[in-house]
DNA sequence: GACTTATTCAAACATTTGTTTTAAACAGTT
DNA sequence: AACTGTTTAAAACAAATGTTTGAATAAGTC
């Protein structure tokens, strides 16, 4: 166990008065590993890069954090957390239309693309995550990913006019999701597919209007169908 | 380099009339490296591990290939090769219409999901290279996966009746690509998210027929909508 | 100011890992 | 059988990497 988790547990006040130098150290090296993780995953990310680009000493991550998997684990729930921005739980509103929901899902996940000034590595530490999982996948799928996944369910089971647990409404949901994380996943590929492609603010949500475009055709399709019967 | 690759240029005739035994060796190699590869990523993959399981010795790789990275080109060479299966080289046929295009191709790709036989670490290299790419990357797109990409835009284009670098045609044939790959980039999640999701092949085939009929939805719609003009 | 505690730092440790080396085993040829 | 070239095997090397150690520094408390 780490010398600071003893600590904590130890002495009965953690964080003194002021002092706040550790709490400094411990977010520069989260926010390093982040971009570290993000870039190398997890088991080529090596702790030496993570300190020199926080700026603090190698033993640094083993005092605070334990060891290499507890960094991972914080900059993991981290992750999590930022991933719900005020956008997304905007969509998430109960009092939205099926439609907009889901508009406002797929724009809240595309933009995410193009402000890659600062939290640009939580999506690819989530995508790497989803393609290498090691055993912190589980909370990231139960508390990041589930709650979207349940809310697109219940308004593409309104507008296809199925329960949110038809297969049909699970598939649509599945080609929906597919579609945004596609831009995050493959983003190299595409890169070197459609080099005029630019992820500029305006384009970026030109892509979020399509795949919604993309989508309620269907779903509008058989909603349709179905209301006829 | 290699000792192997030096007596390939010098001796006049490689593979000595019988004698297979090296290119056995070989084969296992590759075999193995493939496995190992896709479970754990380039870096995290070892020599080591790949030669136990080839059952051979941990010189094997740098002898035969030269280094790492030689064994991992390969793999990768094998695994595009293989991903041209004669089902997907199938619906590239030019005389099929658009619409059996599309069809061909989703269903030989989604297809390749359920026999994880032999072939299932093919797609999950692939889909590694996607998001963490090595220098290897640029023949993997542009062998493997361009010329699918550029007939999907013809059959695409035709249906909506756009051309066939036209943005929307561009970004309906991402939002096709975007679908099928999600079942190969995010199998663990899925199989928390949907336990009940089963892999059987005629689930898959049901999968393959959801998302033609999702995709074809939008691009009949807008075809149509040209056509009125 | 002495004492205790928390944090930082440089060095060292132990292990892993890609690679090389050197020799032995093998196969074909004369 | 002797020779030649090819493949395999065990050991060793060198670099990288997660982790630990022990001293030095800072900070708070009596």
């Amino acid at each position: 166990m780490s010398q600071r988790a003893l600590t904590e547990i130890v002495s009965s006040r953690r964080r003194p008065t002021s002092a706040n130098a550790p709490e400094l150290t411990r977010n520069k090296l989260i926010e390093a590993a982040g971009h570290v993780f993000a870039e190398r995953g997890y088991r080529s990310a090596t702790i030496r890069e993570i300190c020199r680009r926080a700026g603090a000493n190698v033993a640094a991550v083993n005092y605070t954090f334990g060891d290499k998997m507890g960094l991972y684990t914080e900059v993991l729930r981290q992750s999590v957390r930022m991933a719900q921005n005020p956008e997304m739980t905007a969509a998430l509103d109960e009092s939205l239309s099926p439609e907009d929901t889901i508009r406002g899902v797929i724009r809240a996940r595309v933009r995410s693309l193009c402000q890659q000034a600062q939290s640009d590595w939580h999506l690819r530490l989530v995508m790497h995550e989803f393609s290498y999982p090691t055993s912190a996948m589980a909370r990231v799928v139960d508390e990041g990913i589930r709650p979207v996944y349940e809310r697109m369910r219940i308004a593409v089971g309104k507008i296809v006019g199925l329960p949110a647990d038809h297969e049909i409404t699970r598939l649509s949901v599945n080609s929906i999701v597919g579609q945004f994380l596609f831009y995050t996943f493959s983003r190299p590929v595409l890169a070197r597919l459609q080099p005029e492609l630019k992820l500029t603010p305006d384009q970026v949500d030109r892509i979020a209007d399509h795949i919604a475009d993309f989508s309620l055709a269907y779903l509008k399709k058989v909603g349709q169908g179905k209301s006829h019967e």
